[in-house]
DNA sequence: TCACTACTGACAGTTAATGTCAGTAGTGTT
DNA sequence: AACACTACTGACATTAACTGTCAGTAGTGA
């Protein structure tokens, strides 16, 4: 059980690090010959560790190797299948993809039992009140608040009246079936909010803002938090 | 590694069982031993894996490690965390808690690249429309519906009309924002649903009723899809 | 008491792992 | 081209770990 002790405390050694590391480094931490050290590392390849390495250079993992496994409860795991369903359902597509292979890979392990209380749907989130649309309009915005580029948006609002503007996108909230846009608004030259939903038309202006403390979703929130 | 790889598939062996299995039983189908059989669970049991083994009735593995690792990636991790922090606002107060403690075991594990990206939070779910009294109400709601429990409840409707009601509940449906109770109605002997933030008080009322395919949550939804 | 099981120690034989040594090969710098 | 640094492989003597057999202890239920 020494060498299995000693594969484990190798892929801990390599998940941990950035940049790469020697053999030689890795045989003095771990106290065995640098032989050893490639008998080890070509076990653990073989075994599926997808393990780089370049003479002169060292060892890295791979970088989608970096993240190691989870071990949830019963009731961790049917908390996150109900949050995988509403992300699903409200989410940008990109979260919603993300969540469906997730939803996938927990209800794969999930025991008989646990699988019945999922399937018996008696907490339901409807699929059906997805909107693909939307949830491709969403993704295009958080990435434009990502990367902190100017947008155009036309905007028809509750009386119906059509608005276009350039603004600053500064980030997305969920207040619950409905998500809105926080940006600064470079008409009016202050914060404004835009249910996504009533967002007509996006266009990306290639022009990049800069991020501040007092120009930020943060500072936009807490002055919201203090009216409630 | 052969003794590795056994060890792998004792764990296996064990995790796929809910009655205990027999030293022999298991010497048999790895075609060792029965001497090295308590060898490898002895090794098992020192490394942590919790098997219980009874005289006279073989071994079984602790309920709790019933559950497997799982493996996300980058992608799938911020979509758990984005359904975590929904279900925490918005889910009943079990579900609430089974987020958070998955929250804190994913945080936990989270890359210093995928903790700036969650923590840039450019991407909110405000944690100030938590109500913790409505999601008490929820669970308790949701133990009924999976107790099949016959209640009580007062609501206050749209036009702001009390009434009492003796009714079956069915299950419960996120619209994004708000839940809703769907239930058959004693009183009118018909589906009925309620918003859960309506109903001023519940009693239990200890008469367990009856599941029928005719009378479900999911037959009440299929009227409504159809609709829509 | 008997039948079934889990459990432990001892020991000879078997298998796996280790370190040392020698050699191959790749990359970057001088 | 030579050198320094690294990864890599094969061979072999030595060391360590593992295995099955055997004998014995102990718990549970009929």
């Amino acid at each position: 059980m020494r060498k299995a002790e000693r594969l484990f405390q190798l892929v801990t050694l390599l998940r941990g690090r950035r940049l790469a590391i020697t053999a030689k480094q890795l045989s003095e931490t771990l106290e065995v010959s640098e032989r050893t050290i490639y008998r080890d590392i070509q076990a653990l390849m073989l075994s599926g560790v997808p393990i780089e390495g370049e003479a002169g250079i060292g060892y890295r993992l791979d970088r989608h190797f970096e993240l190691p496994p989870l071990m949830f409860t019963s009731e961790e795991l049917l908390a996150l299948i109900l949050g995988s369903k509403m992300v699903k359902t409200w989410g940008d597509s990109v979260a919603a993809r993300g969540a469906v292979s997730a939803l996938d890979k927990i209800t794969a392990i999930l025991p008989e039992r646990l699988k019945q209380q999922d399937q018996s749907e008696l907490l339901l989130v409807p699929e059906f009140l997805q909107n693909k649309n939307l949830a491709q309009l969403a993704s295009d915005l958080r990435a434009a608040v990502e990367s902190c580029l100017t947008i155009n948006i036309e905007y028809q609002d509750e009386q119906k009246r059509f608005s276009s503007r350039n603004i600053e996108p500064l980030g997305l909230v969920y207040w619950g079936g409905k998500w809105t846009l926080i940006a600064f608004c470079l008409l009016r030259q202050d914060y404004r909010e835009f249910r996504i939903d009533r967002i007509v038309s996006l266009t990306c202006l290639d022009i990049q803002f800069e991020k501040l403390e007092t120009k930020s979703l943060k500072h936009y929130l807490s002055q919201f938090a203090c009216h409630s």
